[in-house]
DNA sequence: TTGTAGGCGTTATCAC
DNA sequence: GTGATAACGCCTACAA
């Protein structure tokens, strides 16, 4: 009744070779369309293979030739997460192209995990390997494959402890662009909504272009404007205190969509139309709010582009020192970020 | 100055043995904690395996011992695609704590590149396999290895011309509740933008969900009150012309996000608050929308949970027929599908 | 045009 | 405790 197909390994190279009465070496012949081979066993061959449902296997065919496994590792913090979910759409599409698969893996922003995922990503012998850092790692210890010639680039943040290629946002300079332009509409009070911890890279370096804007606007910085949220509940939280404070902002600066996400529904509850807001990072709605939600856009596919790229090239055999790839933001104004404060100067 | 690492082959099991003065299976002992072992000579390996950066080639491993790739293939028809990822992400944490990693690629909705990543992935012998079909594939040539027993569950959409296991969302039903909500509210003109194809699964059960609502509230059918639009532009335009049409719709069910994201502009464009909107699929600003969008939430990441979860059960051994399981959807109301129609009976 | 020997890096087996 | 040998499935090199 049942097939007997259960037990029953699968077939290869040899078990085809005996099927049609040749050499296993022949019938590689044929499948790889290597040497020359008659049409008729040609035929026969290729009739054995359908016929039991051969299936190269490419372990084999890559331990032998001594190539790599044609897979580029992704480690990121969370793989449901939107933004690192089309920045991998970025590296598969620029990698599919060259025979390439993705494998990735979350390291739930954990250090030992990105380790471990590391350690297996390299046992497997991965022809590239893209590490968005976990907060708090460090890259020492890829010192060696590094040297060895792996094509190894940190994205969206760079590495700790180690000079390698990597690729990130323009984080300062959008920050300094987003803030700029609420200082250019007259607000002089300005809140700073980041990301937890405050150590990680991008949170460092969108609070620098924060205050670097206020500095060049002539603002002093008021450390009682700048708060840490990390998920969009304390976001909001953090916003509506800092709005019943005695000495409210008029605007708002969100540094990631995160924070977005959380200050918008608290702004829209506590029924606050008149608080300008900028954030980092686009949303899919954010054309259709009322007012439009201005953002600093962040292009996430061209970031894993960029960064399969880089790759790339250097599977090409491209040496030379470390790169740094900065990716370019924009502006997008939609009208949260021209309310102009309360109370306009005459 | 250069570090002659460029050439040098990374280290080999052997090469370790040799440099501690022992067999390589004693070397293969200490690593895998298999036999005894003396405590002076782990020592002496664990040092080599440090010095040397020894790293276990798990392709060589795998095929010593048989064993298939430690992956997990997924096929979705984007990447970077929010529904998708999402997706990736349930798949990639039940998973992981199997040691087992995911490979995704995508078929850009192509039935021939479907086929094509579908062999790679094979040929890899990975140990399972998720596709989300791509429209018009047919997937009859998968019936060799499911019955070899190789973990293979459809994603989203089921196999075609192959009874295999599957995980859906309760399309029919949710947009037969969706539909439904609308009806209740006192519409009778509801126009449903749908997928293209047209021939497209999900489009056709949720469509299927919409007509049996219509008929249950007892409203006819209007060919010219469907549509269908494979990208937000287009159904933006659609839900423009049907609501200057002579005979325009009171409130509008979209049976994706897609469309929701196009018909959404498109009535904030045209100022009409009047239109009542239920949308398949939530959105991440859809709370903070005035109304605020009333959906027929999925739940992407359950969905690829429960897939990975039926590969992981086919991979323990658990035998029986193709399953189906249907994810639950379910309604949120946040005001824009509460709206009533216009000229409200008294 | 086709076949044979050997080895890629690892582990199972069985001996010492 | 430890080691020699063979084998996983494939391809390179060389021969026939």
């Amino acid at each position: 009744m049942m097939a007997n197909a259960r037990k029953s390994r699968r077939p290869t190279l040899a078990d085809v070779a005996q099927r049609v009465g040749v050499s296993a070496k022949t019938v590689s012949r044929v499948l790889n369309e290597d040497g020359p081979v008659s049409e008729s066993t040609r035929v026969k061959v290729l009739a054995a293979v359908e016929e039991l449902g051969f299936q190269p296997n490419l372990m084999a065919r890559n331990m032998r030739m001594g190539t790599r496994d044609s897979t580029v590792g992704l480690i990121v913090p969370e793989v449901g997460n939107p933004f690192f979910g089309a920045l991998a759409g970025g590296v598969e599409g620029a990698v599919r192209g060259h025979g390439l698969t993705l494998l990735m893996a979350a390291s739930e922003e954990d250090e030992q995990q990105e380790h471990t995922l590391v350690t297996a990503f390299l046992a497997r012998r991965i022809s590239g390997l893209l590490v968005v850092p976990a907060a708090g790692s460090n890259h020492r210890y890829l010192r060696r494959e590094r040297d060895s010639g792996l094509p190894l680039v940190f994205v969206d943040r760079p590495a700790t402890g180690l000079s390698a290629d990597a690729v990130v946002s323009a984080n300062e300079e959008g920050a300094r662009t987003g803030v700029a332009h609420l200082a250019a509409h007259g607000h002089r009070r300005i809140a700073f909504i980041g990301d937890r911890p405050a150590t990680l890279y991008t949170r460092k370096m969108r609070q620098r272009g924060y205050e670097s804007a206020l500095e060049a606007a002539g603002i002093p910085y008021d450390p009682s404007l700048v708060v840490s949220a990390h998920d969009p509940y304390t976001a909001g939280v953090a916003v509506r205190r800092l709005l019943d404070s005695p000495t409210p902002p008029t605007a708002v600066f969100t540094a990631n969509n995160v924070a977005s996400l959380g200050v918008l529904p608290a702004l829209a509850e506590a029924g606050r139309r008149d608080v300008a807001l900028v954030g980092f990072d686009d949303l899919p709605l954010a054309g259709v709010l009322q007012p439009g939600l201005t953002v600093v856009a962040q292009d996430p596919a061209a970031i894993g582009r960029a960064a399969a790229e880089q790759a790339l090239a250097r599977l090409r055999g491209e040496r030379g020192a470390a790169r740094t790839v900065t990716v370019t933001v924009r502006l997008v104004e939609r009208g949260s970020g021209e309310l102009p404060p309360p109370k306009a100067q005459p």
